[in-house]
DNA sequence: GTCTATATCACGATAGAC
DNA sequence: GTCTATCGTGATATAGAC
């Protein structure tokens, strides 16, 4: 009973697909069901016999998204290099996973408020979307604290530090018009995407500050 | 400036307030005028006197944050101290504004999104918008900018950097219910401020890196 | 599974009395 | 400046034919 429908994802795909790139644009409430059904070549009602509600189908498109990205978070974490050299996989994993899906850093931002309107636990896609989270933030909390323990990172608050590797990765690609004229050009081109990685790693590597010339491993592209 | 009827401010500060918790907590489509017109304690007909359109609220609500914000950040950076000193400022004056008005981080976030429905210089209060978010990309530019040639800060992007700085901040006090699991605790008490300024500040300084006392051995902890 | 209605309600905005 | 009443539109969701 779990999985109706899931061999034939014809016309669900095609929703789920069209619906994530409209409330990527215009959220939750600015995004109606008419607006997804003719975008997915549909009559608002085969809409609604496909997702019984707009909260439904809301859901399934976040958690859609977040599996994506768990999974390539998850991937990074897996190998067994030294911490320092699987948080430079876990990062380039995190820009690659948001730039290949544009709407999704989008989404995920506007996710953080607009689940306080409904409660997710309510709905089973809503308890699938909460299992991603908590997935997603263990993982790399575990690997912030791994890599304390060895010596590898700085003593430092572990959900500080998630905190501030989620938005520096996130708002980034979040931000829309106003990044690109604060870089003077696209955020998701290639080349945009190497320097975000790039410049994300040396920020946490070294911080800020100017330091006195000392040995450094490379980093890669 | 040129506003009609400033003097008696006292229903339309009473608006401004009330708009700005709503647009925050469900954003600029989950808002209706109605609901905002009886949070402020009028009819919406009342509502539509103050103001002539939903979006000339709404901008108007975003100016208001933007200029508090941007007057703190502008004072941080008129002192004469070295670049890093004014960068702790500038952080401490940046949690601080976002901590003191809880609704304005999440309503700038979704401001990102938000202003591309409509065209921000088709209305008078949507420059205003533009030029606060102007002249608090700039400020921080330049002291970045003056920091790296002074040699107190290592040679980044400067607009990777800027982004890196706001998602930081930004992200941590938008990231509501998410943030305080995390966390452990609330986002906004007295105590989890200073502990935010302080990790984002260490962070600047010295990134993530367990910094060698006398070799890069890796044996020390 | 897709369709054409339709029910019910809220939306932004306006008119005009007081 | 605030109110009641209303216009026109579009929202979510349902009923039921095919």
């Amino acid at each position: 009973m779990a999985d109706i429908g899931a061999r034939d994802g014809s016309s669900r795909d095609k929703i789920l697909e069209v619906a994530e790139a409209l409330y990527a644009r215009r959220g939750f409430a600015g995004v109606g069901m008419r607006e997804v059904a003719e975008a997915a070549g549909l009559g608002k009602s085969s809409l609604f016999h496909h997702f019984r509600s707009k909260v439904q189908l809301y859901l399934a498109v976040l958690e859609r998204v977040l599996g994506r990205i768990d999974e390539r978070l998850g991937a990074a974490l897996a190998s067994g290099d030294a911490p320092a050299a699987k948080l430079d996989r876990w990062t380039d994993a995190l820009v690659d996973a948001l730039a290949e899906q544009p709407a999704s850093a989008r989404l995920l931002l506007r996710a953080l408020f607009e689940d306080e309107q409904f409660d997710t636990e309510e709905w089973p896609e809503g308890q699938a979307v909460d299992q991603r989270v908590e997935s997603l933030l263990a993982g790399i909390s575990r690997l912030l604290e791994e890599g304390m323990r060895a010596g590898a990172f700085r003593r430092a608050s572990t959900p500080h530090v998630v905190q501030t590797l989620i938005g520096a990765a996130i708002y980034h690609f979040a931000s829309g018009e106003l990044g690109e004229t604060l870089l003077g050009g696209p955020l998701l081109s290639a080349e945009a995407v190497r320097t975000r990685k790039a410049e994300m790693k040396a920020f946490f590597h070294e911080g800020l500050a100017a330091r006195p010339a000392q040995s450094r491993s490379g980093d890669d592209g």
